[in-house]
DNA sequence: ATGCCTGCAAAGCCTTTGCATCTGC
DNA sequence: GCAGATGCAAAGGCTTTGCAGGCAT
């Protein structure tokens, strides 16, 4: 990717993902921006989040069969799902694997893993009684 | 769900997860299975994917923004996906966090943890050289 | 015989993309 | 000025769903 300019739209996702802990969805960022840029396209915040997030300035949480999600936390964290509603709450610091741990994983190199926890959130578990 | 008949469509779908361990996609389950029934529809094999995964009988794979993915292998153990292809492989035995870790996930009742490791296959590391 | 299940096709949802225009550098 | 970026709208890919008829129990 060759894009380089810090646009207005670009300016004012990134500030907008940095000010929430939400780990919202793309059209969620596409609401909290139109507040300020009532005429930006939805197709912009796309290309945009895709930008950021493959240059390393957000995070991307992708999961198939939901919506992907974006965290402008680049601290090390790890997430946990509310397997209700979907909503995504932050796990600090980081729980990790014993130091020698070695996955047997035949026909593949590995590069790193992906610890995430599944739990309900309080609103759910109200709704659930 | 009160789906309980035993169809041909649905034990032919079954039977197809279970002997392969390739992790196939909807759609790759379903050009397995029209060699058998050849006028099996999409939507009865999406329909019983979801009722086998949700009853228990078979995984359903939901990670990395890609289409989902179904095991008929209900052992315990992780996944592996390949960040080109995203080819998904078995690791087995399972590796597991300390014990006694307990993740801070305030506003959440922990559940379950997911870990998934992501690396390279064989192929996509020969096209890249 | 009943009502769960299927095939077909259309719709739904999220995301990507083509194109003409605009704008940051 | 020019290539990167935008807005708009259409298209794309995967999944779900409505409906009438079919089949397992």
């Amino acid at each position: 990717m060759i894009q380089t300019r810090m646009t207005k739209q670009r300016a004012v996702i990134l500030d907008a993902l940095r000010h929430v802990t939400s780990h919202p969805t793309a059209d969620e960022v596409y609401s909290m921006v139109r507040n300020k840029l009532p005429h930006i396209s939805l197709g912009t915040v796309y290309r945009n989040l895709e930008y950021l997030s493959s240059s390393g300035t957000i995070r991307r949480l992708e999961r198939a069969g939901q919506q992907m999600r974006f965290d402008g936390n680049m601290a090390p964290h790890q997430h946990i799902r509310c397997q209700g509603c979907g909503m995504v709450g932050d796990i600090f610091p980081p729980v990790e694997l014993p130091a020698c741990t070695k996955p047997n994983a035949p026909g593949f190199d590995v590069l790193s893993v992906d610890i995430e926890f599944v739990g309900v959130c309080h609103a759910c578990q109200e709704k659930r009684q």
